[in-house]
DNA sequence: CACATATCTGGTCGCTTGACCAAAAGTTTG
DNA sequence: CAAACTTTTGGTCAAGCGACCAGATATGTG
């Protein structure tokens, strides 16, 4: 089963906390050239804000890291390796405030309210962010080898939502089954909604769409005997 | 307000049935340069469902349409309007589908279903497209001049479903608003259901989620006073 | 049929791109 | 401090890109 894969991209933090390779293109990784390569995909998530997938060159990419062209291909064996690597930091992060932004939920009506909001709240407050994650989904799925990518991301974004949903659901078999709907249906409302605004900005009518939406999924959560009271 | 609009297509049916410019380079079209345009049009679709908005290049392109590479720029100035044009052709064949899929609808509740399993099947019966419409819509965001197409993609796409429910809805003022946050968020669903699709292909997963849809927006459209039944 | 115009061809141009490498500079270790 | 390495540099390269154009050819009109 986990046979040959060989990608672009290794996974980000593997269990073991051995210097596993990073994706630095062989050699070992030190402190020094950590933060170089975090300082290149900050430069490339940059670059991508402001001229998107097809006009991030290597060049510019290197001129917002402040780096050489050559040092660029020292990190990053090749452009999509390190485009690969944007999409892994922008899906952390996404994840990382999903999970804040539902602390201290009591049931799961709130939970859904808060998680819809703070998943709207990020996107309003970083649409340009949200673009290059579109862009670099859909350059997954065009990239040999990178699929996988694009899948992982999702299921790890949908996985976020199972987990902080599932505490305040019933628990069996047929409820987890459940949640996992709900979280299915809530990450597309939410996809759609950022969309929506990215082809036709109205943050007024978004954020009625969002209102609209957990209301919806409010409804759905208690029609699949999610929510009792 | 009409200020200036120098984008780099025009829209594509105005009223006049004058010659008016149809993106050609701005020479007459006669019979067969409307033929090669169409032919490269849908060259160029073809092109970005194998490689993509990156890898679509203008030889790709006019190989595909079997046509001299000078060609496609007689017809088209600059590489962008024959991509913006495919945009364009897609949008309406999308429309078209969609109108078809719910005529003779009974009812507010079986139109929200046809137009989902509609939109949902054509969705699923070209993904290769879909990827390409997402691709297009992103990349006229980030091109100069640009931008209104995807808005008025998205308006039309928009005005389409209202059409089509408002026929079974009724009248007045706060009904009206009613159909159009309904329809907003019955796209929003569909397009997240999509992208799901794309990202991490299992069809049965995304059928029961198109289902749950259905009921939502059923369960959306009582609750907003559009069915009374 | 001849003329004017619309359409197409094939070749070329200048430029950008991603990749590469030999050598310099910096860093760690014994 | 010196040897062994990692990291960075700056310059180079071939390939592929979009655009362009002068001239050949098809087309329709008087």
């Amino acid at each position: 089963m986990a046979g040959k894969r060989d990608s672009l991209v290794s996974e980000p933090e593997a269990r073991a906390p051995a210097p596993a390779a990073g994706g630095v293109t062989g050699r070992r990784a030190g402190r020094k050239a950590r933060e170089t390569r975090e300082r290149l995909i900050e430069g490339a998530l940059l670059a991508l804000c402001e001229d998107g997938v097809i006009g991030a060159t290597t060049r510019k990419i290197a001129d917002k890291a402040d780096v050489r062209l050559g040092t660029l291909h020292y990190h990053f064996e090749t452009k999509d390796a390190l485009l690969l690597a944007v999409l892994d930091a922008l899906g952390a992060r996404l994840a990382q405030t999903l999970r804040r932004g539902v602390a201290g939920s009591r049931d799961l009506d709130e939970c859904i309210e808060r998680a819809l909001l703070t998943d709207w709240a990020f996107a309003e407050d970083n649409m340009a962010i949200q673009i290059v994650q579109y862009e670099l989904t859909l350059y997954a799925l065009r990239t040999e080898g990178a699929p996988w990518m694009a899948r992982r991301q999702y299921r790890d974004y949908v996985r976020a939502h199972v987990d902080i949903f599932g505490v305040h659901a019933p628990s069996g078999r047929s409820a987890a089954e459940n949640v996992e709907r709900l979280s299915q249906l809530v990450m597309a409302g939410i996809d759609g909604v950022i969309l929506q605004e990215l082809a036709d900005p109205d943050v007024a009518r978004s954020r009625m769409a969002v209102r609209g939406l957990i209301d919806s999924m409010q409804a759905l959560a208690r029609s699949l005997g999610l929510i009792v009271a």
